[in-house]
DNA sequence: ATCACATTAGAACGATCGTTCAATAGATGA
DNA sequence: TCATCTATTGAACGATCGTTCTAATGTGAT
């Protein structure tokens, strides 16, 4: 049972560039005569695909939230050790900035006039990295490479800042930004590991 | 020479909403209409004290900015080291949270249909609270309190970390909070600290 | 009391927004 | 080849946006 025409590879076009917008310009400064002019597809098509901008916005934050967690996954066993999971992190974060969605998140869920459900759906979403992070800090509460600590406030505290250097990856440099990173995890780990 | 109703006033009720709107929903998420209800005065009439909406948020963030510099300023003589100033700029920030202004700052520069000067203008704001950080951490190299390091990065660092907690202001109640930017100046300051 | 001017309201504009819908074009199966 | 279904377009809608303009209203000086 074949796509008539590749509708499947139209959806995930429209899915990509409407990511890339949203981040960069946030919910309400994405217009979805934005998302269809950069796209190539008309308005009305967006609509085929997806119910609402809303739910639009709502699907790609969880299918990048997902992706973000699947792939993290994958990639974190490498690591020997938390403090290597740390720094392997804070690359990680910078490599798939498609973070900046639960920024966006913020927003939409900061308005009014905002769905219920929606705002549940997004509340849901800082779930995921924030059991990656805090994953990391427990495993170096029990190898006894970090001090005794609070695991969620300090997951919250990490997730915050490496969050915040994200917005910064459409006006800096990746060499700098990636810098940067490594930098914060180096202050960080200096106020958590036992001296 | 005295004003005939107050519209000294009346101005200051609107710059004061406004400033609130702007910081909660954003410079798109804010429609002048809003400003207009909050403040209880007519659309026309935010027109009579500000050119228009672009020009408004730049005075609003260039103004709340000023005071937060002098008041600052004003503030940190009260303490006597650079340790402590980084504790108290943490409470200061939380306290004087109009910061966010910077945040949306940003959602505006990166908007492509923003005017040049506006971009121009609303980039030159960050260089208030920036040097006021570096100050703190140049105190605390020359006292020797910090490790030697790199004071306009570790300013930009900390700005970031801090800019990023102040978004939770309007989530999270203030005790909680307030013990999270503690926490972190902790965490910072174990990472920067002479051994 | 009246005049001039500062202050405010409210209607109206063109543009843009999210959304809907009827019509078309391409592919498939008979 | 024809009918059917999917994929896609483009026009059109009502709402809301930033902005402008005109008219009304309050105030201080004469």
């Amino acid at each position: 049972m074949k796509r008539h025409y590749d509708s499947e590879q139209t959806r995930q076009i429209i899915a990509e560039k409407a990511t890339q917008l949203f981040a960069q310009n946030g919910f309400s400064g994405t217009a979805i005569s934005d998302i269809s002019k950069e796209s190539g597809f008309s308005k009305g098509h967006v609509y085929y695909h997806f119910e609402n901008k809303e739910k639009l916005f709502v699907f790609l934050a969880q299918d990048s939230m997902r992706l973000w967690g699947e792939k993290w996954e994958a990639v974190s066993t490498a690591y020997p050790s938390a403090t290597a999971k740390l720094y392997g992190m804070a690359t990680f974060v910078l490599n798939h900035y498609k973070t900046p969605l639960l920024k966006v998140g913020q927003e939409l869920a900061a308005n009014p006039s905002t769905s219920p459900e929606t705002v549940k759906s997004l509340y849901d979403l800082a779930v995921v990295p924030m059991q990656a992070y805090a994953g990391i800090f427990q495993l170096g509460v029990d190898t006894g490479e970090f001090d005794t600590l609070d695991v969620q406030e300090t997951a919250f505290l990490f997730g915050t800042w490496m969050g915040a250097l994200c917005q910064h990856v459409f006006t800096m440099e990746y060499e700098v930004l990636h810098r940067m990173f490594q930098q914060s995890v180096t202050i960080f780990l200096g106020g958590i590991q036992k001296k």
